[in-house]
DNA sequence: ATCGCTTCTTAACCCAAGTCAATAAGAATG
DNA sequence: CATTCTTATTGACTTGGGTTAAGAAGCGAT
C-alpha cells in the first residue's frame, strides 16, 4: 500500500528541487483512514487538511437523508476543507471511498514549518492555484454538460476512478439515480 | 445613475475606518458600461477587474452558440475574471445586461496603489474571502436543488433580479428554457 | 457450496424539461 | 397609431431521468 509516495505526486503538478524534496519529507505525518471512514461532518469545523498519497475519498451533502457527491479525491489531490480556512462549521461530509493514505496538516505545524522554512509558502501557493483552477473547470463542467455528456468525459478523463468507485457514486456525483446510469450505459453500448 | 456610492456597498459586507474609505474614494476610476456590451469574450485575457456601482452584468459560457449563464453581477459585487488572474485565455464572456457603472483596476494601479498604502491589502484579502464563500453556496445550490427550488431561493433572495432581468436570462441561470420557467410560474400559482 | 449482503441491471410507469409551433403581450421605431 | 421586434405564454408531443419493484451478478463468510 505504501508503494506511492508525496514526492513523485507533487512533481506531476510542479517541479520541486531536491532540496525541496527533503523538506517535505522530513515534515510530512501519514496515516491511513479506514475505508467508509468520516473526516469531517456536516456542523464541524475541520481541525486538518489533507493530501491524498493513495486511495480516493468524497465530498458530499446530505439533503433529507440523501447524499449529493459534488467531488472525489484521488491521489495527487489536496483537501483543504472550506471549514478549516473560514472557521465556520462545515455545511458537507467528507469520507474515504477506500482504504485511504494521507499526509495531512494542522495550523499549528503549518506555522512552524513555513516560520522555518519560508520558501515553502511559494510552493503552496502555486499548487494552491493550480488545484483551483482544476476545481472551477470541474464546476463549469457541471454547469455545461448534461449526464450522459459528463460520464463520456469521466471515461476520458478520469478512466481509473469508473474502475474502483461504486457505480451508484458514480451515478451521484453524475447527479442521476444508478438506473438512469446503468440505461445511459445501455444506450452508448449501440 | 450615479446617486450610489463605492463605500456604501462595501460598508454592507465590512467595516471601512474613516481613513480607508478617503483612500478608495481617492483612487476609484469610475465608467460606465453601456447595455448589451461585452467587456470580456472568449480566448481574451482580461487586463481589468471590476467592483459595480450600478447595475447588472452576466458571465456564460457559448457551447455550440448557446449561451450558459453561470453568474450574475449586481451592486456590490466583485468581477475578477480568471484570466486575470491566471493570464490563461478566458473559457467565457462577460457582458452588461443593463448599463452598467463599475469602478475597475489594472494590475498595474493595483500595484502602485498597494505600495503606497499597504493596508488596503488586507481590506481586499477580506472582501476577496467573502465573495469566494458566497460564490461557493452558490455553486453548490445549483448543484443540490432542482430548477423549481432554485427559482423559489431566487425570489427570496435576490427579488430585485427578477424584476430587472428579462425571464429568458432566468431561466437560462436556472438551466432551462424560458417554456419550462413559464410553466414552473403556472404550477406554483396554484 | 451455500447463504446473505451489496451492487448492478431491467422493466413499467410517471413527471418535468426539451422541442416545435402558434399566439399574445410589450417595447421601440417610424 | 401602426408596424416591427422582442419577450412571454400556451399547447401538443418527445425525451430522459425518477420511482418502484423484481431479478441477476458479484463477493465474503461460514
Amino acid at each position: 500500500m505504501e508503494n506511492k509516495n508525496i514526492i513523485d505526486l507533487l512533481t506531476e503538478h510542479l517541479h520541486i528541487s531536491e532540496k525541496m524534496a527533503e523538506l517535505i519529507k522530513q515534515y510530512s505525518q501519514i496515516r491511513t483512514i479506514e475505508k467508509g471512514a468520516t473526516i469531517l461532518k456536516e456542523g464541524q469545523i475541520a481541525k486538518e487538511c489533507f493530501f491524498i498519497i493513495d486511495g480516493c475519498m468524497k465530498k458530499f451533502y446530505l439533503v433529507d437523508g440523501e447524499e449529493k457527491i459534488t467531488k472525489f479525491y484521488t491521489e495527487g489531490e489536496v483537501i483543504t476543507p472550506s471549514s478549516y480556512t473560514d472557521k465556520n462549521p462545515s455545511k458537507y461530509y467528507i469520507s474515504a471511498i477506500e482504504e485511504t493514505v494521507v499526509s495531512y496538516g494542522d495550523p499549528n505545524s503549518e506555522n512552524e514549518i513555513y516560520k522555518a522554512h519560508p520558501e515553502l509558502e511559494s510552493l503552496t501557493r502555486k499548487l494552491g492555484e493550480i488545484l483551483m483552477a482544476k476545481t472551477n473547470i470541474e464546476f463549469d463542467d457541471r454547469i455545461i454538460n448534461n449526464p450522459e455528456e459528463r460520464y463520456l468525459q469521466l471515461i476520458e478523463n478520469r478512466p481509473k476512478l469508473l474502475q474502483r468507485i461504486p457505480q451508484y457514486d458514480i451515478a451521484n456525483y453524475l447527479g442521476i439515480r444508478p438506473e438512469s446510469l446503468s440505461r445511459i450505459k445501455k444506450r452508448l453500448t449501440k
